[in-house]
RNA sequence: GGGGAGAUACCAAAGCGGCCAACUGGGGCAGACUGUAAAUCUGUUGUCGUAAGACUUCGCAGGUUCGAAUCCUGCUCUCCCCA
């Protein structure tokens, strides 16, 4: 296998990130890699907690996919360990610790997900608990002398929880180190994280120079900021487009983001060729509604198909823009010749959780039958032979109710 | 080891014996509007019940009282200060 040359590499290698640290370190290595035509081992650690993956988790991956494509060795590494003691980042609830069986399948999980992006045949995966789970306490003691507090809490997301007067555990001063450990073991030429991660990163730096090994680079990527446009993407701010999702809410929940997050969507999660990506800013200047509506069908193509795109694009056109039935509306049927509640009728599609919110939407106006907003919580239909009525619930649920 | 503060609904945060299913903000949901599931404005926000009402909820377990999120006891957890 032969490497493309150093620049165009960094070209491909540059989109996206937002510090590569340091940088003419990289150009070595990559200079060295061709010369002796050897792949560079690139890393990323992965934390198999909460296995279903969204866009912001693709940032990274695609950048992983891209080095796999430039032929070098992508390595991830499930944190099986630290899965495993529970990290109790967050709140003052010390999570359950994951069994050996629970990370193993989410672990799987996440690796099946993974595949969407990377490609599998190139990927070397391994578990760190293999060898993090090997060390003694003395061993553990040796490494978090490496280590002083004051640069611990330097930490952004330390001191803050630190002033906040959230609780710290002191294993959690001990992640990085484990992290940083990877690195030595695997002896890592680069490492991949978000900018959250810029810390850990450089901890895997400092121990491999104490190893005497010669350091990783370290490559951040940006956090992708959620659909609110405000926060990171993350599961817990519901402001996330998972890459499992249905292709109809993968393609709305595109369509939601700020305009001036367009871009950067592009540029992050789709696998546009880098050299179209001008053209596309300009397309967003000029035209941001079908800009987001191709962002939106780019999005569903990469992980449902071209088909499933397409269907999305009408689904949202008709639901949303023409406030029509859509196509593919589930269909639930009711015994003739019964009056029947619109409240149970309701409950049996599962459109809303509870009677009172059902009721709710009603006196707020948010429930119709055959376009017909429907007013009187107490309403009732009857079914009679082959009777079937559309019915909408709120913003976003529709169903055609028919005889049985 | 000593002293102090605290734990309230999805989150943050009031309430400190009845007027509390619990102020307020965020979030969520709905309506209007819109190229949009954005922004903005308005409304709404425990469960069951047609309703009257019933039930569950204020860290956990008991107790006092006609009546407790509010008082008492024990427990669990967290934070701060001092050593």
């Amino acid at each position: 296998m032969s490497f493309l040359a150093v620049d165009e590499q960094l070209e491909i290698i540059r989109r996206g990130t937002v510090e590569i640290v340091p940088e003419d370190e990289l150009i070595e290595k990559l200079k060295r890699s061709k010369k002796e035509n050897r792949p560079l081992k690139v890393k990323l650690g992965v934390d198999p907690t909460r296995p279903d993956l969204h866009l912001g988790h693709s940032v990274i991956l695609r950048k992983m996919r891209q080095f796999q494509d430039l032929g070098h060795e992508v390595i991830l590494i499930i944190g099986g360990f630290t899965a495993m003691i529970g990290d109790p980042t967050g709140q003052n609830k010390t999570r359950p610790p994951l069994s050996l069986e629970e990370v193993k399948k989410n672990a799987q999980t996440y690796i099946d997900q993974a595949k969407s992006i990377l490609d599998e045949s190139k990927l070397t995966l391994t578990n760190n608990n293999d060898w993090l789970g090997e060390m003694d306490f003395m061993d553990v003691v040796k490494l978090s002398s490496k280590l002083t507090v004051a640069r611990m809490i330097e930490r952004d997301d330390f001191s803050k929880r630190f002033e906040n007067n959230e609780p710290i555990s002191l294993h959690e001063f001990l992640y990085p180190l484990a992290q940083g450990q990877d690195s030595v073991h695997l002896k890592s030429d680069i490492e991949l994280g978000g900018t959250d991660q810029k810390f850990n990163l450089l901890v895997g730096r400092q121990l491999q120079k104490e190893d005497g090994q010669e350091p990783q680079v370290c490559l951040m990527m940006p956090l992708l900021v959620g659909t609110d446009g405000s926060a990171k993407m993350s599961k817990s701010y519901d402001n996330y487009i998972g890459i499992n999702e249905k292709p109809n809410d993968m393609y709305g929940k595109s369509l939601s983001i700020p305009d001036d997050l367009i871009y950067t969507y592009y540029e992050l999660v789709t696998d546009v060729e880098t050299a179209k990506l001008p053209a596309i800013k300009e397309k967003i200047e000029s035209d941001p509604r079908n800009a987001k509506h191709d962002l939106a069908f780019t999005i569903v193509r990469m992980y449902h198909g071209k088909d499933a795109a397409k269907a999305a694009k009408k689904h949202f056109e008709q639901t949303v823009i023409n406030k029509e039935v859509p196509d593919d509306a589930p269909e639930f049927f009711f015994e003739t010749g019964k009056e029947i509640r619109l409240l149970d009728i309701i409950a049996e599609t599962g459109f809303s959780p509870s009677n009172g919110e059902t009721k709710r939407m009603i006196k707020q106006g948010g429930i119709s039958i055959d376009d017909k907003k429907v007013t009187d919580k107490n309403h009732t239909l009857t079914f009679s032979e082959g009777d079937e009525f559309a019915i909408k619930v709120g913003k976003r649920n529709f169903g055609i109710l028919k005889a049985k």
